[in-house]
DNA sequence: AAGAGGCCCTGATAGC
DNA sequence: TGCTATCAGGGCCTCT
């Protein structure tokens, strides 16, 4: 599910309800993530206080008062509700995929701090919650991923010699967390749409203003998607204020065959399907 | 090294 | 209604 702006909302909900708390206990209820919950994660998570919540990319990360990082990752449909425990009454902005009840199937992790259950829920399983020791652990764990599009590194300089030579279309790219991280196939078709550039460019064919407009729109669209409250594409029998908005804002996705809503262009969006992801865009005003 | 493709999983929806 | 096929916001791994 969630992309950069999901995981901000989520993060700073979490910032607000959970910092500073101390983990009474865990339960597991099933292992079986990307990466099987070890025996021993229980034990290392009680007692710990939640020191601060941080985002990088698309993870999560809790501070524990051991020096030690919670990371989880939501993966495609990972989902974090906060239950008060004796009302069972569920907090807002800390479900996208979900409605505002608490799923009945696949609760993996329950964390249960002094008024609060953490419940990390996650159908497909595509999601993670892994223990790092220390900083130098948490920095090895993000090594392989390139800056976010808010960062200072994300300049000109950078995209340039990132994407000479490269034979691959720009789409790719966007998508390639190694080059610019935290866009996901949502917002990468959004992007591409305010840039006016196609999709399938390839990426050493950008020229110079083409790239700074990539650069620019990166950080355009993910900034107004956080103001937004991030994306909420399925479930939206709920909509008592808890699901982000910015669906409503999409210019592309999911919106084959509909008219392009650039003021004058007469085109249609197109979907275009490659290695199972769909790319939406307009064909006559994305070059 | 870079790029293409498969795969991990469940659930919602569309089409018959 | 009940089947089957398709698709979904991600990322890791392998093969070429």
């Amino acid at each position: 599910m969630p992309e950069l702006p999901e995981v901000e909302i989520v993060k700073q909900s979490l910032d607000k309800k959970i910092k500073q708390k101390k983990i009474k206990r865990v339960i597991i209820k099933n292992r079986n993530l990307r990466f099987k919950i070890p025996l021993n994660f229980e034990a290392q998570l009680k007692n710990q206080i939640i020191t601060k919540i941080s985002r990088f990319s698309k993870y999560i990360i809790l501070h524990l008062s051991n020096g030690s990082y919670c990371i989880i990752h939501l993966g495609m449909s990972g989902t974090i509700h906060l239950i008060k425990k004796d009302k069972k009454k569920e907090f807002t902005n800390t479900s996208f995929y979900s409605d505002s009840n608490l799923p009945k199937k696949h609760n993996h992790v329950e964390i249960i701090i002094k008024d609060l259950d953490i419940i990390y829920n996650d159908p497909r399983r595509f999601g993670f919650i892994i223990l790092v020791k220390n900083k130098n652990e948490l920095d090895k764990r993000f090594n392989h991923l390139g800056p976010e599009p808010f960062f200072k590194e994300f300049n000109l300089n950078y995209v340039l010699n990132y994407l000479k030579n490269k034979k691959k279309d720009i789409k790719s790219f966007l998508l390639d967390q190694k080059f610019v991280s935290g866009i996901g196939n949502i917002y990468a078709s959004e992007i591409l749409f305010l840039c006016r550039i196609n999709p399938n460019k390839k990426a050493k064919r950008l020229s110079l203003h083409e790239l700074k407009k990539i650069i620019h729109f990166s950080k355009v669209v993910l900034k107004k998607a956080i103001i937004r409250g991030g994306s909420s594409i399925r479930n939206f029998k709920n909509t008592s204020g808890k699901n982000g908005s910015f669906q409503k804002e999409f210019n592309v996705y999911q919106r084959e065959n509909l008219k392009c809503l650039k003021y004058k262009c007469l085109g249609k969006i197109k979907k275009k399907v490659t290695g199972n992801r769909s790319t939406f865009f307009c064909n006559i005003c994305q070059k």
